[in-house]
DNA sequence: CATCGCCATGCAAGCGCTTACATCCGGTCG
DNA sequence: CGACCGGATGTAAGCGCTTGCATGGCGATG
């Protein structure tokens, strides 16, 4: 290792020769710890920059047993959804000098992850999971490792947690469909069989349809996996249907991005043949009028991150937190019949 | 540190004894180094097995003097042209077990980063600049370094780069619009001022139109910050002109996705009113139907990493790596006056 | 059969920090 | 005025690996 100027990199031993100090004094003047005279710390700083001296992360890591690194992991790292927490926990880690690494973690090796995911081990302080879906039981072994964990997506009560009411998404969605006078309304989820999230959607949605005597009939339910090709793929095969919907739930932006294009594709008109209400409010659904059910993205990674900087500072509460969750109704979504 | 079980983590000399060998022969049979017999490679595996070992990456980091590790500093980390290329990037440097730290440079710090950003100082055995401009001078000041640097969105001689031939990219844009007839044609880059990449693709523009007599007037030139919001607002501006443009070329597709917003809001027809193309061939690009200049986003950050792997092995090449550009012609764009 | 050479392994010295503990020093207090 | 105390600093023992060099075997060679 050398500088660019090709001379070896400066060590903590060359700061405290340059200042006449000891290296435990550089070490704690460096991280402004109490006991370090002000002059000194000054004779320090200076010889700092002169030496152009910057710490090896790697031996302070190693010295001190904490790496100042977390861990991310989830299963779907292509989605809007995913990539906007990681930029909110990206951002708050950074102002706090964490470092952020990033691991997917596939449904099948989730498992594994349980107990301990080898890439991560020793290497972060803790880990954050996004969407990772590991029910109260697995909540439990998680909460025995000793290392923080927080669970963002997921409500649970044995481990730290942030998510939005998904069941409370579902009835906004339902409601406003409702209102526009539709009965025959399509629910599209991400995999149906795997993921809480898309469940408890479907459990508020049908609900809400059920007040008003309305049920969602076995063919109407569709499996997206939250991309916009499988939205596509979906709404195509909905709109083959001999007793095709007026009204479509897609549980994610994306997949409804998909199902405008086939409705185009196939000389329909959005919002009035055929009514899309999404989720989450991508960037791009104000820009081409989708409805939606709005969740604040990148606070759920902002605050997922803020609750794992206070655990690893030892004052975190093991506690549930609610985001918010509103509807944006725009074009996509019309009255019934507007269109025949 | 301990595993779940409470136990402490167990160290390279628990494994080494365990096995009966020494921590060298442990520390060699991990890293598949040739002179290790295949009986004891089995021994250590197995002991490594049963004491549920993994390695220290810090303690292994200081000892080697490598971090396997790269940084990637981009100016403009919310773009979906940026995280796109982190993807990639991404993705190659998980499978050969490298991690990746991100860092944004802000126009205003990058010179500071040219000396080095103290972030990745020692931390980082290379690093990778997205859409950073550094210029011939920049690079060569870069080449210093004895760190490897390849640089992405920019053809550069001094340093490792890939990019797309963005003249071209502007002169496809052109031609598209001048075959369907438009004349009046507006073109909104991100910080005219600032960047290579929008200025590059003007010049291409430009003399492409030039070829037909055509010329874009100063009032039709603007900036839109590679935003959706950009767009928007700057297609608004568009539209009150008293000889609105019939065809508009955005420098992004997330710039266009606004646009299309504010032609809607205004009454009027994206395709028949008003063309619009743009650059990326963003995934919704595709369902919204517009039109645009495809770039092969996610390769080039998979070269980019490539390339970064090669030069860590001492067997990198500088030169540039050129990328594909194609034309996806979509309805947002039409013959003009079609709509008249 | 002594000599080589080469593969396989062990020894031990770091890598550059952090931090418990020891030390020193000047003021306070009884 | 000596004991005490707490702030400021130094000493040195690691943290858990990697790796240059030394060593030990063993088959091939002359």
């Amino acid at each position: 290792m050398s500088d660019a100027a090709g001379r070896p990199r400066a060590t903590i031993d060359d700061v405290a020769r340059e200042a006449g100090v000891s290296t435990a004094t550089v070490s704690r003047a460096l991280r402004h710890h109490p006991y370090v005279a002000e002059s000194t710390r000054q004779r320090v700083m200076s010889a700092v920059e002169r030496l152009q001296y910057v710490a090896n992360a790697s031996a302070a890591r190693l010295a001190s047993g904490q790496s100042r690194t977390v861990g991310l992991i989830t299963p779907m790292l292509t989605t809007w959804y995913t990539t906007e927490v990681m930029a909110g926990v990206e951002e708050v880690l950074t102002q706090a000098r964490f470092d952020l690494l990033i691991g997917t973690a596939n449904p099948a090796a989730r498992e594994r992850m349980f107990g301990g995911d080898a890439r991560f081990e020793q290497r972060v302080d803790g880990v954050i999971l996004v969407d990772v879906f590991c029910g109260e039981s697995g909540a439990e072994r998680l909460a025995q490792l000793d290392t923080p964990i927080v669970v963002l997506g997921e409500q649970l009560r044995h481990v730290t947690s942030v998510s939005v009411d998904n069941d409370l998404g579902g009835r906004l969605a339902a409601r406003h469909l409702v209102e526009l006078g539709h009965r025959r309304i399509a629910l599209v989820g991400g995999y149906t069989l795997l993921d809480v999230v898309s469940t408890e959607r479907a459990t508020g949605f049908r609900e809400t349809l059920a007040e008003t005597g309305i049920t969602v009939p076995t063919h109407y339910v569709q499996d997206g996996d939250f991309s916009i090709i499988g939205g596509h793929r979906t709404m195509q095969a909905l709109l083959t249907l001999p007793d095709r919907p007026t009204a479509a739930f897609f549980m994610s932006d994306e997949m409804s991005f998909g199902a405008l294009q086939a409705i185009r594709e196939a000389g329909l008109h959005v919002g009035s043949d055929i009514s899309v209400i999404g989720f989450d409010d991508h960037p791009v659904a104000a820009p081409i009028g989708l409805s939606t059910v709005r969740q604040p993205v990148r606070d759920i990674g902002r605050l997922g991150a803020r609750l794992m900087l206070d655990a690893l500072d030892g004052r975190g509460l093991v506690q549930h937190h609610p985001m918010e969750l509103t509807l944006q109704a725009r074009i996509s979504t019309g009255p019934v019949g507007n269109g025949d």
